[in-house]
DNA sequence: CTACTTGCAAAAAGTTTGCAATATG
DNA sequence: CATATTGCAAACTTTTTGCAAGTAG
């Protein structure tokens, strides 16, 4: 994962000029390894940079995954931001929290495995897990011995 | 595949009235097994119904999802629709054309050979694989990519 | 000092809601 | 005939754009 001075130092590499908010930007995406919605984004912004605007924000989520040092994820109830995690070059895909949004990575990669039909020629794929990580477990089940209730059942 | 007929059975026998706006709809999914964003079926059905209004479609839309004549899928574009083919009650995975976005069935299911990592719960999971099919594959130069990534900053 | 960045405001795009009129079953 | 459904208009949310003022390098 990247450091906030990695973060800096790749966007001022990449000719950008490095600003009050932009340091803010790189230190929430350095602490925080869950996505970001621009408006968390912009409500974390302000507590540390008053007077920000919200086209600011986009502007710089927008350069920023541009520049690889954010990935854009869509979900369901919208766009997220993240640090870039395959900056690093390394392939593989996230269990991702439900309650916290924080990622785990998952190495295997399920693509070598699928046979692509009708001369289907593959260019990206996307696997990814959502559920609940040790930390958020839905506690009110806590019955003791939970043994035969596995529903698979699923989307 | 649902047809035409199968749809509109499934909404009136869950006490939809059938209307011609939703004839419109129905007809329309039934016709084409790729996703539709809302625009792309208001146009449609402007075309058979005339004095539509977008709301309309909005509120349909949202309705056959909740039957689950529909399945709603985000894309990195916007929120798009298509005939729910999980309603069988079989599990599978999809490859989506990037050209012409239908899908084509995968039967393989990665989850059972993903490990999840520290007890986590998983609750669902999404595997899509995407690219172009048999009659999408780039023959020569295909101008109708959305290849607008502009690097910037080249001083 | 130069021009990249920001803030403001307003526009654009996408989606939802209230309500009276309409049409289905 | 009762009420689900539609169309209209307007509210609302999210994202984008133009432009003058501010600031990093």
């Amino acid at each position: 994962m990247l450091s906030t001075e990695q973060i800096i130092g790749v966007m001022s590499a990449q000719g950008l000029r490095i600003t009050d908010q932009r340091k803010s930007l790189a230190k929430l995406f350095a602490e925080r390894d869950g996505y970001l919605t621009p408006k968390d984004v912009y409500d974390y912004m302000c507590k540390q940079y008053s007077g920000l605007s919200f086209d600011t924000v986009y502007r710089n989520l927008r350069v920023m995954e541009e520049l690889g040092v954010l990935e854009q994820v869509v979900f369901e109830d919208g766009l997220k931001f993240r640090v870039g995690c395959n900056s690093d070059g390394h392939h593989h895909h996230h269990m991702i929290c439900l309650q916290c949004e924080k990622t785990y990575p998952i190495h295997f990669c399920p693509m070598p495995l699928t046979d692509a039909p009708e001369q289907f020629q593959v260019v990206k794929h996307k696997f990814e897990v959502f559920g609940y990580c040790k930390d958020c477990r839905p506690k009110e089940s806590k019955e003791t011995n939970e043994s035969s209730k596995q529903k698979k059942g699923e989307s």
